[in-house]
DNA sequence: GGTAGACCTGGACGC
DNA sequence: GCGTCCAGGTCTACC
């Protein structure tokens, strides 16, 4: 089965999977030679089935081998939507720096979109992964996670799909300690657990009406969530007006703007207050001259 | 409100 | 080979 996509324009799948370093991260994978994004994944009827997304047109085909109904791909072509942000029209964001040199190729190469996973739920427990650790550990803990509790490709049952917040609820802490995510395995289960009871409605920050400050109180709310976790998975739903500031960030804007003294967070965000509701996504595709806070998370360097 | 220490693991380093 | 230190972000106890 075959679907095509529409973006708007301009659109770059290369620059989306290299955008962070979420299509290193299991169910996603990439075909280098193809210059293809791959995921495995469960849809709601319990099926599972692998994507392979490219670039054709003006947007993305998606392939699967298996022979799909009408309703399954139409959740595929909603996944894969959200997933690519193939309906965001980013003219704002590239009339708003097109009189910063630095930032004036990003338009031209239709740089701007950030990868993010079918599910706000998904995009948490992998934010929650990336917490106080290096980036090769959390390659590690999602591929752990996902093999040890995401249902399995049928044609390849040693590949499987992103664990759904039952699946994951069901798993007792110890076990979740044991494949390595250490003290974040209760976080996890709260988590997934908060959200399969429906205590937790994380699909509902997908909406762009929800004021700005709801959707920052609910993932305040959620244990193992912090300052910098929550500004990331902000920029992941589009609210770009956040800037994920963590060590990296730190080092980063000290060396740009300050002259290597340490900075702190209002500093930070006046260094990029003048892109306003836009700054997030500055902070994100900023051209930095120095190679700082690369030494542990290479994969995201760009 | 601000600060210190614990959480957890793997890599780097010294012996 | 072994022990120690360090890095990462969040939470909690304490002042």
């Amino acid at each position: 089965m075959r679907l095509a996509l529409s973006a708007c324009a301009p659109f770059s799948l290369q620059a989306i999977i290299t955008s962070h370093g979420w299509a290193r991260l299991s169910p996603f994978f990439v075909e280098h030679q193809t210059a293809a994004l791959g995921r495995v994944e469960r849809l709601s009827t319990g099926r599972v089935v692998e994507l392979i997304i490219r670039e054709a047109g003006d947007g993305v085909t998606v392939e699967t081998p298996d022979r799909l109904e009408g309703f399954e791909r139409e959740e595929v072509a909603r996944k894969v939507w959200w997933m690519l942000r193939l309906g965001e029209d980013l003219s704002p964001f590239y009339e708003a720096v097109r009189e910063e040199p630095r930032l004036a190729h990003l338009e031209r190469e239709g740089i701007g979109r950030i990868l993010r996973s079918p599910t706000v739920f998904e995009d948490v427990v992998k934010v929650l992964l990336t917490t106080n650790t290096t980036w090769d550990r959390t390659v590690r803990m999602v591929e752990a996670l996902v093999t040890q509790y995401g249902d399995p490709l049928p044609t390849d049952p040693s590949r499987h799909a992103f664990p759904t917040p039952d699946q994951l609820a069901a798993v007792r802490e110890e076990d979740l300690r044991a494949i390595g995510v250490g003290y974040r395995a209760p976080y996890l289960i709260d988590l997934a657990r908060r959200v399969a009871d429906g205590e937790v409605d994380l699909e509902q920050l997908k909406d762009d009406n929800l004021p700005a400050d709801r959707v920052r109180r609910l993932l305040q709310d959620l244990q193992g969530v912090g300052e910098y976790a929550t500004a990331l998975l902000m920029v992941l739903v589009g609210r770009y007006d956040a800037i994920p500031v963590d060590t990296v960030a730190r080092e980063r804007v000290s060396q740009e703007w300050y002259g290597g003294r340490p900075v702190g967070d209002e500093e930070i965000d006046r260094a990029f207050a003048r892109w306003g509701e836009w700054k997030g996504l500055v902070y994100w595709w900023w051209p930095w001259s120095r190679d700082t806070g690369c030494k542990k998370q290479e994969a995201e360097c760009r």
